[in-house]
RNA sequence: GGACAUGUGGCCUAGCUAGGAUAUGGCGACAGCCUCCUAAGCUGUAUAUCAAGGGUUCGAAUCCCUUCAUGUCCGCCA
């Protein structure tokens, strides 16, 4: 069974259009391109031959329409206008699709293993405190993009980089170490609008940092105790690794915990401070020592970055202080050559403020042997309020706590609303899906390198282009297919209705999707292709009927539901959505 | 100042890699559709100098140049 059905239609069309210019001498080969709608499936522009044949592109359309010759493949091969266009046999097209669904069900959309290790490493960021809204587009689309190369067969590993070494982090130690919290005013910084959030360690812990950077900032003295803890750290003192890495595990796991709630989970966490224990940067920084492009200042090693080809920055990139020890690029080129170790691909998902170190971190591995090429850098832009930027010194912050409550909460009214007979259990469930799918759908249906402006109504919109919309119509395939039988036999003949046509097509499309968009990186496709997949299933469940169909009818039209629930919800897991069975 | 990215109806957005047929869809607005498998749905109407200006081309939202706006970076911070 063919994994993508279109392929062979596409791969047949293009073959008569190379064998029809073929017998016509001509050496040139014609783009394929999608046309607009009722003008076919495939078109093949004729404008480029123009010059070559002397004639006008509407006159060679024609001319190599009448060289092919019919298929059973396509119901209509003809020119229009300069195009030569293609329909796909609807027949065939619905024969091929539902069969293959019906055969691979999970697993279509899912392509064989290619046995290519990849480490996807994202989210990562500094466990000082719990994630904001701005943060979470990292974790939101790092887990897309794994969920999108699980299906294109790679074997794929997340990884949380855990940075442990940072002054922030020991900052946050001392703040535990040597601050009380004491009565509640030290709780207005940080509003706790709910239990469940004030409960949570990383709305717990930031409060020491906070306060520990207020008084370092004041107090000399403070500032003192925290850089020789970072002096005695740098010269590896386990105690101290031990106990900082305790305070970030507390933040991490609270921060794990809003995860989870998205689905989002990790395969693996990398702490920064191995590479300095293992010895892995003062490698590093030894082979560095060693390279025509690196030079001192006053005993701190830089690099060129003049030598390297990159402009517009100031020339010197310091990889060590002039003490000698090491800077976070600089553990964070040990870190990916660790990765190289042991991965065919290494893809960081980085904000936009990490430009310039990843394209220093991949050029220094390059300069050190290894594959630069293996490296491959996703970045966002950033999640802005109305206000401005988000900052949590300034309180203009949204916490991800805060908005999975909001949305699941406004779920919840809705459930009410809609189905108040359902079981209080269920319609929780209900909530929880549809409050956190319309969070990550919101997220992903941009474009990464778009900069966002966080708006409440836009990202707890439970209507139109958004999750509860695709979930929705899961829900209302569920629901025809739990009020019948085990599925009979079926004649997919029977299935002629313009509706379901286009529905078959774009259940057809799902497996080149998926595909094209692992190869390219990108998300936000496959948010806008489950709308449309939704829309159409809505269409047709307007305009056919199933269950009050004729028998014969019946069957074929609980077919295509079955293959339309299996692709929904397979699209839906794509996305980290669930796919409810009602709501 | 330099570098990188983004700029599409009132708002959000697709299309840009590989230039082609009337620029995708959503929100909001207006007008309709629940004796019929869940109306978180469906149908219709109005709204776009594709940031601006040049260029390449038979043809430009798409490629090139300039300008403007926004975001980000240019620390012996992370």
């Amino acid at each position: 069974m063919t994994v993508d059905p279109l392929e062979m239609f596409k791969s047949r069309s293009k073959e008569f259009v190379k064998e029809a210019l073929a017998r016509l001498n001509i050496a040139m080969e014609l783009p394929l391109e999608l046309p607009p709608e009722g003008m076919g499936d495939f078109a093949f522009p004729c404008f480029m031959l123009a010059r070559e044949m002397k004639k006008s592109p509407a006159g060679i359309a024609k001319q190599l329409s009448q060289e092919i010759l019919e298929d059973a493949m396509f119901s209509r091969i003809e020119a229009q206008g300069p195009y030569l266009n293609f329909s796909i046999n609807p027949e065939m097209l619905m024969q091929i699709t539902v069969e293959s669904i019906m055969d691979k069900r999970e697993e279509y959309g899912t392509w064989s293993q290619t046995g290519e290790k990849i480490n996807l490493e994202h989210t990562s960021a500094n466990p000082n405190g719990p994630l904001h809204v701005g943060r979470a587009r990292n974790p939101i689309l790092g887990d897309t993009i794994a969920r999108i190369l699980r299906k294109c067969g790679h074997d794929i590993t997340t990884e949380f980089y855990v940075d442990d070494m940072g002054k922030q982090q020991v900052t946050l130690t001392w703040g535990v170490e040597n601050l009380t919290r004491e009565g509640d005013e030290s709780t207005k910084e940080i509003p706790a609008k709910n239990l469940k959030k004030s409960k949570k360690p990383d709305h717990e812990m930031v409060w020491y940092y906070q306060e520990a950077t207020r008084r370092m900032d004041s107090d000399s003295n403070v500032l003192a105790q925290i850089n020789r803890m970072i002096a005695k750290y740098e010269e590896k003192d386990e105690e101290i690794a031990i106990r900082v890495k305790e305070n970030c595990q507390k933040v991490l796991d609270g921060m794990n915990t809003s995860l989870r709630r998205l689905d989002i989970h990790f395969d693996s966490f990398a702490w920064e401070s191995k590479h300095i224990f293992n010895g892995n940067v003062d490698k590093v920084v030894k082979n560095l020592k060693a390279h025509e492009f690196t030079d001192y200042e006053d005993s701190a090693l830089y690099l060129d970055l003049e030598k390297v080809g990159i402009t517009g920055q100031e020339n010197k990139f310091y990889l060590t202080r002039s003490d000698g020890s090491s800077l976070y690029s600089t553990r964070d080129i040990a870190y990916h050559l660790d990765k190289l170790d042991h991965y065919d691909r290494v893809i960081d998902i980085l904000g936009e403020d990490h430009k310039l170190k990843a394209k220093v971190v991949r050029l220094v591995v390059g300069l050190l042997g290894q594959e630069k090429e293996k490296i491959e850098p996703l970045f966002y832009s950033f999640v802005s309020l109305p206000e401005g930027k988000m900052s949590t010194r300034l309180g203009r912050v949204v916490y991800l706590d805060d908005l999975i409550e909001e949305s699941v909460g406004r779920a919840r009214k809705e459930v009410e609303k809609r189905r108040p007979e359902l079981a209080s259990e269920l319609k929780c469930g209900i909530a929880e899906a549809v409050g956190t799918g319309a969070i990550r759908y919101n997220i992903i249906r941009v474009q990464a390198e778009k900069q966002i402006v966080f708006k409440w109504e836009e990202a707890l919109s439970f209507e139109g282009n958004s999750a509860p919309f695709i979930q929705y119509s899961h829900a209302r395939a569920s629901s025809i297919l739990q009020k019948t039988a085990v599925l009979g036999d079926y004649d997919l003949k029977l299935l002629k209705h313009p509706t379901e046509i286009l529905l078959v097509k774009a259940l057809a499309r799902f497996p080149s999707l998926i595909k094209e968009c692992g190869d390219s990186m990108e998300c936000h496709p496959i948010a806008g292709y489950a709308f449309e997949l939704a829309s159409l299933f809505n269409q047709f469940y307007r305009d056919c009927p199933v269950l009050q169909a004729e028998p014969d009818v019946m069957n074929a039209r609980l077919a295509l539901v079955t293959a339309s629930r299996y692709t929904l919800s397979n699209v839906l897991d794509t996305l980290g959505l669930v796919a409810p069975e009602e709501m």
